[in-house]
DNA sequence: CTTAAGGTTTACGTTTACGTAAAGGTTATA
DNA sequence: TATAACCTTTACGTAAACGTAAACCTTAAG
C-alpha cells in the first residue's frame, strides 16, 4: 500500500496552499463539491480532496459556476457503469469541450487585439522618447 | 466618407443578434460600457457600439467582470497620449495577457482530462456493447 | 380611434459566491 | 490556569449581473 495517500490537511492549510479562505472551502462543501472526513468536528482533507479543490478553482478561473464545476468533477469520476449514465457523461463532456474550444478562440482573438493595442501604445511612447527622460524598463512578451 | 459606418441598430435588434436581453444591454450602458446616441429617448447603436458589445460578451465568456470588461475596452482605445496613461495601459495589457496565458494552460489541462474521462466512458460502454442494443451514434472529436 | 409592437425609466427581486461577525468548543504553551 | 491559536456552526450582509414588473410614451396598422 502507498503511504503517500495518507497525507492530510487541515482546512487552513489547504486554504493557504490555494490562496482561498477557509470560508470558501466550507462553502464548496456546502454545495456538495467536497466531502472531507471528520475527526471529531474537524475537517480532514486528503490528497483526493486537495485535487478536487484544485479542479474547482480551475473551473472557476475558466468562468464556470460552482454547479458547473460539480458537473466537471463528476465527469472525471464516472463511478457508474450504467449505460445511460455513461452516455449522459459523454454528452456532457462533448459540451464542455465545445465550450473550451470557444474559449480558446476568444483567447486567441483577445491576445491579438491586446498585442495590437500594445503596439500602438509603444509607438505612441516612442514618439515622445526624444524629449523625455531615460527610457522606461518594461517586461515584454 | 464611408457609408458603411452609418449602419444603426435598435436595442432589440442588437439583443437579437447577440442573444442577450435589452435589459442586459441597458445594464451595460448603466455601467458605462456603452454610450449609444439617442433619437428622442430611443437608443441608437452604430457599428462601433455593436463591436463594443461583442467585446463585452467575449470578456464575459472569458470570466471577466463587467468592470474588467470596461478596462479591456479602454485598452483597445488609448485615445490618450499622456505618457503615464500609456504606461498604465501597457501594464494593464501585460496583466491581461498573463491571465490569458494562465487560462490557456487551464484549458489545455482540462481538455486532456476530459479526453481521458471520455476514453474511460467509451471503454466502459464498449464492454457492454456485446449484450446491448444497436451501437449508439455519437459525435466525436 | 384603438390596438399592437416597440421603446423608456424606476424600482424591487433574485441568484451566486462568498465576507463577516458572533458564540462557542479543544488543544498547546507560557 | 489563562490565553492564544486553531477549529466549529449559525446567520445576517453584500456585490455583481441581471430578471421582472409597473407605468408610461410613440408611432404604424387595421
Amino acid at each position: 500500500m502507498n503511504h503517500s495517500e495518507s497525507v492530510t490537511y487541515s482546512i487552513s492549510e489547504l486554504a493557504k496552499v490555494y490562496k482561498v479562505t477557509p470560508r470558501a472551502i466550507r462553502f464548496y462543501e456546502d454545495k456538495g463539491l467536497l466531502n472531507p472526513k471528520r475527526e471529531g468536528s474537524r475537517r480532514i482533507y486528503n490528497n483526493k480532496d486537495r485535487v478536487t479543490l484544485k479542479l474547482i478553482l480551475r473551473g472557476k478561473r475558466l468562468g464556470f459556476s460552482l454547479d458547473e464545476c460539480l458537473e466537471l468533477i463528476n465527469m472525471y469520476d464516472p463511478a457508474t457503469d450504467n449505460r445511460k449514465q455513461l452516455q449522459h457523461f459523454l454528452a456532457a463532456i462533448d459540451r464542455r469541450q465545445a465550450l473550451l474550444i470557444h474559449q480558446l478562440e476568444d483567447i486567441k482573438a483577445m491576445q491579438e487585439e491586446l498585442t495590437t493595442a500594445k503596439t500602438r501604445c509603444l509607438a505612441a511612447l516612442a514618439k515622445q522618447q526624444d524629449t523625455a527622460s531615460p527610457p522606461p524598463k518594461h517586461q515584454n512578451n
